[in-house]
DNA sequence: CGAAATTTGAGCAGAATGCTCAGCTATAGG
DNA sequence: CCTATAGCTGAGCATTCTGCTCAAATTTCG
């Protein structure tokens, strides 16, 4: 797995035109780029192989699942226990995400929730992990800038 | 768009497959799901059409971009000026994602960097934002629980 | 019970895929 | 300057998949 390779100008363009319409074919794309197909077919598969890509789970909304809820905790944690921490958290279902933080002694934990109701059970769950010793939970009322990566991608393929 | 729907059992079971093989085809899962070509074909049409699947950058990791770095910067912000404050973030590429915290007074703002020094300038730029008062940047130092909906998936696949 | 939605199997033309091969650029290194 | 290496291209081919339609069976729900 060669996860360590930057993708070219060419990538970007290719995953441009994804973004526009996730569904394209690769005869689709390499027609709209200029390309031949035999390349675009190559290049998306290396960059599916090489970790460019990151699993299918992330286009999926927590809201469709009934979770439209989403919130940051942040955590203090004893550092000896860290690696007992993460695990644990990552035995909670409505943990989505989590990072360590500069230092790592903080947490960084992303949760979602299908009510507010909801939303106070996992965080008791989360405050419930030893090793875990102070958390603020902050909602997440608005999505001001969705997650986006087309600026990054529309660099990418300028820069020749 | 009927953006409000939540996916049933059967929908979680399709997205976990697709999940472990992004690139299946609609006749494979039918196949290892014991579904219909037709049915399977149908429900992933309706959920790609409904907002149930996020858009296709977010499988792109920012590491293959060329930004190994990702940090979190909370600020806070005249909320009179909130509008043009995210308007400002929307227009720095290095950020990927904003969300406006309880009581849209504090911003959480995810970005991405190439290093530290970029890092420096990007939390610059977002400090230099009319209408941002004071920032907090904490610089993501491991990934202790990659993005994963995998276990909220499985229990709506076993939710009969 | 009866209406509405969903699922299924079947079929078909057209399109896309996976694969291979040979020729054609570049670009870098000696 | 010359050559090796890598990448792009066009072509071809068998297989598979898609998009679409239809009618019948089944399930869901008021």
């Amino acid at each position: 797995m060669n996860s360590e390779r930057t993708i070219d100008a060419t990538d970007a363009r290719i995953l441009l035109a994804l973004a526009a319409d996730p569904r394209a074919t690769v005869v689709a794309l390499a027609e709209q780029l200029g390309l031949s197909r035999n390349t675009v077919q190559a290049r998306v598969a290396r960059m599916e192989q090489s970790g460019a890509l990151g699993s299918f789970e992330r286009r999926i909304t927590p809201k469709a699942l009934g979770h439209p809820l989403t919130a940051f905790v942040t955590a203090q944690v004893n550092q000896h226990q860290l690696a007992e921490v993460s695990q644990a958290l990552a035995g909670i279902a409505e943990v989505v995400e989590v990072f360590g933080l500069s230092g790592e002694t903080d947490l960084l934990v992303r949760v979602v929730a299908a009510d507010a109701e909801d939303l106070y059970r996992v965080a008791g769950q989360i405050l419930a992990v030893p090793g875990i010793e102070r958390t603020t939970t902050a909602l997440a009322m608005r999505e001001l800038v969705p997650h986006r990566l087309t600026p990054l991608l529309r660099r990418a393929a300028n820069r020749c």
